[in-house]
DNA sequence: GCAGTGACTAGTA
DNA sequence: ATACTAGCCACTG
């Protein structure tokens, strides 16, 4: 199971680490961050091959709708759903998170 | 090596 | 407000 992963996914990985904690990146703010600028399809690609093992706080990685994408099954939605319920951040009737409010702003410092 | 696909975004109707 | 289209680039078959 050793994977190689290329340096684009271990970029992506590490502009998801720095996320803080009771916050959301949106999959634009990633790929800017790994230097893939606008391509956020990669960010997604990568978090699908994202193995299981590694502590990625994937969870906190949205749309720029601040909706939760994921995988068609529910269930997993439900799980991230749960993660960020649990960091403290507040979803509305829509399932939509406050993107103004818990969006991570990555000029700001910790 | 070519074609298809994708956990997206921004723009247009 | 929602629905559809085009663009972008890496991974898979």
């Amino acid at each position: 199971m050793n994977k190689q992963f290329s340096e684009i996914y271990l970029k992506i990985y590490d502009a998801i680490g720095q996320i803080p904690y009771g916050k959301v990146a949106t999959y634009g703010q990633i790929a800017e961050k790994a230097g893939l600028r606008g391509q956020a399809r990669l960010v997604g690609y990568a978090l699908y091959s994202l193995p299981d093992g590694l502590d990625i706080p994937w969870h906190r990685v949205i749309n720029a709708k601040g909706e939760i994408s994921a995988l068609p099954d529910p269930d997993w939605r439900g799980i991230q759903k749960g993660l960020l319920e649990a960091e403290g951040i507040r979803f509305n009737q829509n399932g939509r998170v406050d993107l103004k409010q818990y969006r991570w702003d990555s000029k700001s410092k910790l």
